[in-house]
DNA sequence: ATAGACATTGTAAACGTTTACGCAAAGTGA
DNA sequence: TCACTTTGCGTAAACGTTTACAATGTCTAT
């Protein structure tokens, strides 16, 4: 009892295999209805199922976008890929995640040629930074791709994502118009995301005249907002802009644990607006992504239609900022 | 300059494409060092990368295990990726995931479809409860499925979960010691995993003598949490065994904008024990679930090997339950 | 020198589809 | 009636691999 194929449709139906072929992929106006509903009712009683390899053999590439995603300590992914799932289907192509494991080199490498070798229509690489090796790998598949909350910083290379730059430009502005003068950015990466938002807020700060305090790199985690309240405090900074909703959690605990009151005594905004800044007390202020309509934009993107190459980002005002004490 | 197949490798090489095949399948003892070397080095050169639908075909079937996810509410997923892509690994298995949306029927089924058509080697579906429909689709598949963090309450289909009759058991009657008589059970679904807290809960209460109090059903989500707080103060409970993070997170909230103390006039135990218990405040106390080892497990048992049926849990204390006020 | 074992390679079939091409039958317009 | 188009279908090639089998050459032990 084999898997059935074509072969065995054909042979119980008394026609050709290139006729089942047909009525199988629905190449209407080259069958008659008679020989359809005999096929298509063999076809369900033997449980026929396409061979997606053998399809994608003679068609040479699968109807399927591939989308490479990272463990990010952040959790915005969900809405990423129910964007991508929507438009992609939408679009008539499916979607397969390939995980990269947690920024581990060699998975996201296994990830980028895996995709390749099953010639999908498109690939997709959210949150994941790129090495040269990788960059010439994708750009000398002639597959296109497009990077995901990732912006490289040139227009050569498809990608959507948030403004950072001006994320982080109005996020400080706000800051400071709540009064706020001793700002820091906290938890960013060293990468592009993070150099552009460093740049925003160094825009926002010395267009209203004062010194950029502070910069605490990190890598977006809970861990790295506990650390780095150490720093915080040392700096004797009343607001901090944290790198993601996870870093603005960590510092948020870590402060309670040192008697620092949020907002009272520190104020927190939070980049990302997921769930939890909803979960924390108090609840924390954000600039949020609009991650749903970034995972649609990219498929667009990676499909050819037109996109657009930043989402707009919006404050959304919680309970973790308010004007400084002093 | 298409895409440089085995025969190019062949033609510029001067060998046969077997010899190609041979050499790059790494099929060792059947090719000599030096032909082996001058094919890679065209392959190399060529930027040679393997047809993996033409593989699939002639093997019948891809390395390949597909994991079916859905949009849980909550969000324990990576750790399960984590594992099952670590064992995967192990075992020469590449990982796809497909994406089932958020308890979406259609898109759930196409996922298995898919999965089917790609002749994977094991199916693996996580937090997903079938319909009759897939469940006689997979069976008549011929291949391997296993459900993961779900037990479907009989040993003829493969699961991989926590016991959870025993970890319902297990939280109540930490309540219980803690002095607790009016406990609630909060936000479960009315499917395989919730009745089986259903029960271990209602067990612990009448092992304890203690009548059964309230079962509130809900969706593992926030929101749920959130609106199923009124029917906690209404019951006038001093605990509640929350079915998720999530849930608790939502059931904190709302208390706290209800002027409810936590834990002094309600305490929370939380059912899963991710991050989201470091972040609220107070931090949850919880039965952590070992979702990395229930990964691990689902492709060992997937795959054939000896595996756990239920992976043990943990109560983590935090700071979310203390003895009733009274 | 000879037989057998072994190492290395080539030939060709197979995997399950799609599709260009061709052909017969049926329909159409004059 | 004829010429032509349309409809429905079959034949066979093609997609890019793997692998059974056969062929050749080399080595070893007698």
């Amino acid at each position: 009892m084999t898997k059935p194929t074509i072969k065995d449709i054909a042979a119980q139906s008394g026609v050709s295999i290139a006729t089942v072929s047909r009525v199988l992929a629905n190449k209407s106006g080259s069958y008659s209805e008679k020989t359809a509903a005999k096929i298509l009712k063999i076809a369900k009683e033997l449980g026929y199922r396409k061979n997606s390899a053998a399809v994608d053999l003679v068609k040479k590439g699968a109807d399927v976008i591939a989308l490479i995603i990272n463990a990010t300590p952040t959790n915005f992914s969900t809405q990423i890929i129910d964007g991508i799932q929507q438009r992609a289907s939408e679009l008539g192509q499916g979607v397969i995640i390939l995980y990269a494991g947690n920024r581990d080199h060699a998975l996201q490498h296994q990830a980028i040629i895996t995709a390749l070798g099953r010639s999908v229509s498109g690939i997709l690489l959210a949150a994941i930074e790129p090495d040269e090796e990788d960059l010439t790998l994708l750009k000398e598949s002639q597959i296109p791709f497009c990077f995901v909350s990732l912006y490289l910083g040139t227009a050569a290379i498809l990608a959507v994502s948030s403004d950072n730059r001006d994320l982080a430009y109005q996020a400080t502005q706000y800051l400071i118009d709540q009064g706020h003068t001793r700002i820091g950015l906290v938890g960013i990466d060293e990468y592009h995301t993070g150099s552009q938002r460093r740049i925003g807020y160094q825009e926002a700060m010395t267009a209203n005249h004062l010194a950029p305090a502070t910069v605490l790199p990190g890598d977006y985690s809970y861990e790295a907002g506990v650390r780095l309240l150490q720093a915080v405090k040392d700096q004797g900074l009343t607001a901090v802009l944290a790198a993601s909703d996870m870093v603005a959690a960590g510092i948020l605990t870590a402060a309670q644990q040192h008697k620092i009151r949020v907002p009272a005594d520190l104020s927190i905004m939070s980049i990302d607006g997921t769930i939890i800044c909803q979960i924390t007390t108090p609840a924390l202020t954000s600039v949020t992504q609009d991650f749903y309509q970034i995972g649609r934009q990219s498929v667009n993107k990676v499909m050819g239609q037109p996109a657009l190459d930043f989402v707009p980002v919006k404050i959304v005002e919680r309970a973790s900022v308010v004007p400084p004490a002093d």
